[in-house]
DNA sequence: GCCCTATGTTAAA
DNA sequence: TTAACCTAGGGCT
C-alpha cells in the first residue's frame, strides 16, 4: 500500500475536494452498505490521516475510517474542482508508487457506473471518489476513533507528535531495529520503503537490536523519518535519495532508478560502498539492506 | 489464461 | 509462523 505520505495526501485531497459540502455514500459492491448508510446525505466536516489510517468525520460526529491495506486504492473524478485530484494507492509498478493516473476531469453531472469491486462511493454535486480493494472500512463514533488512534504510535508527520513514546519504545525492546520500524504501535507511517531506505541513510544494520541504538542513532532515525515522508508528501512518490548518489540527475528524473538506494535494489552495487544490496525475508516482508554501510 | 508480485494487517494455529 | 484477506498489473505460456 501506500506508506504514510500517501494517507497524509489523501487527507489533504478530500479535504481540498469534498469538505464542508454534503455527500451521498453508497456501497456498489454491497460489503458497506449498513455503514455507508450512516453516513449518507450528512457533511463532511474535515479528514485526516494517522499514519495508514484515513479518517473522515461527518457532521453527525460519525466518522468514516480506511485502511488501504495491501491492496487499496481511491480514485476520484469529477468537474474543475478535482482538476489535481490523484488517484491515490494500488496498483503500482516497481518505481511507480503513488500514481496511476489523474482524476478524470470535465464535464461532470454523474459519476460513471462503478466497477462492481467498488467498497464505497462517495459522490457530491461536483465529483466522485470511489474506494476499492481496503483492509479497513468502517464506521466509527468519536469514542471509537479514539480507540482507534489510541492504539497507534506517533506519527512524523503530526506536527504535534511526540517522539519521546517512539525512543522510549526503542530503548525497551531487543526485537530487530528493521521489524521495530514496521510496527505501527510503536511508529505510525512507515512501511517497507521507508524502513529500509532510513536504516541505510543512517547506516545501521536492520537487524541490531533496537535497544542498542544510541540516542543520537533513535533521534536521527526518527529526524530522518519525518523528513523523508515529508518528501513523499510533497513528491507524491517516495524518493530517498540525496542529489549527490544521482549526479546530474535532476529530482523529476530521479525515478524510478535512482529514487531508492536500497529497496528493490537486491544484487545490484551499492551507491556508496560498492557492496552488493542484499534482501531477505523478516517476519514475512522483504527487507532490503546494504550489508557494507549496515553494520 | 496462469502465476507471481506488491508500499499491509489480523487472526488462527 | 502461517494463512487469510483482497485487487490489479505484468510477464509468461
Amino acid at each position: 500500500m501506500p506508506e504514510g505520505h500517501s494517507i497524509h495526501r489523501l487527507a489533504r485531497q478530500f479535504n481540498d475536494v469534498f469538505a464542508g459540502q454534503v455527500l451521498q455514500l453508497s456501497s456498489p459492491q454491497g460489503r458497506f452498505v449498513d455503514g455507508a448508510q450512516l453516513l449518507d446525505g450528512h457533511r463532511l466536516e474535515e479528514a485526516f490521516a494517522h499514519g495508514k489510517h484515513l479518517f473522515l468525520r461527518f457532521d453527525n460526529d460519525l466518522y468514516l475510517n480506511v485502511h488501504l491495506g495491501i491492496y487499496g486504492a481511491w480514485n476520484f473524478g469529477g468537474d474543475q474542482q478535482f482538476r489535481g485530484a490523484s488517484s491515490i494507492g494500488a496498483p503500482r509498478k516497481v518505481g511507480e508508487f503513488e500514481l496511476t493516473e489523474g482524476a478524470e476531469v470535465g464535464e461532470y453531472s454523474s459519476p460513471p457506473p462503478p466497477k462492481p469491486t467498488v467498497r464505497v462511493r462517495i459522490v457530491s454535486a461536483h465529483g466522485w471518489a470511489d474506494l476499492i480493494g481496503p483492509t479497513v472500512c468502517r464506521t466509527l463514533t468519536a469514542d471509537e476513533k479514539e480507540m482507534v488512534r489510541a492504539q497507534l504510535g506517533a506519527d512524523p508527520l503530526d506536527g504535534d507528535a511526540n517522539p519521546h513514546q517512539f525512543f522510549s519504545a526503542l530503548s525497551k525492546t531487543a526485537r530487530p531495529i528493521g521489524v521495530v520500524l514496521m510496527d505501527q504501535k510503536i511508529i505510525s507511517g512507515i512501511g517497507n520503503i521507508f524502513r529500509a531506505e532510513v536504516l541505510y541513510r543512517q547506516q545501521i544494520d536492520p537487524f541490531r537490536p533496537a535497544k542498542s541504538l544510541s540516542v543520537e542513532e533513535r533521534h536521527a532515525v526518527w529526524e530522518d523519518a519525518q523528513k523523508l515522508l515529508q518528501v513523499g508528501v510533497e513528491l507524491g512518490r517516495i524518493v530517498t535519495t540525496e542529489e549527490d548518489y544521482r549526479p546530474g540527475i535532476p529530482l523529476a528524473e530521479a525515478w524510478p532508478e535512482h529514487a531508492n538506494y536500497v529497496y528493490q535494489r537486491q544484487g545490484q552495487v551499492c551507491f556508496r560502498c560498492g557492496e552488493i544490496i542484499r534482501v531477505q525475508q523478516v517476519a514475512a516482508r522483504n527487507l532490503f539492506w546494504c550489508p557494507g554501510c549496515q553494520n
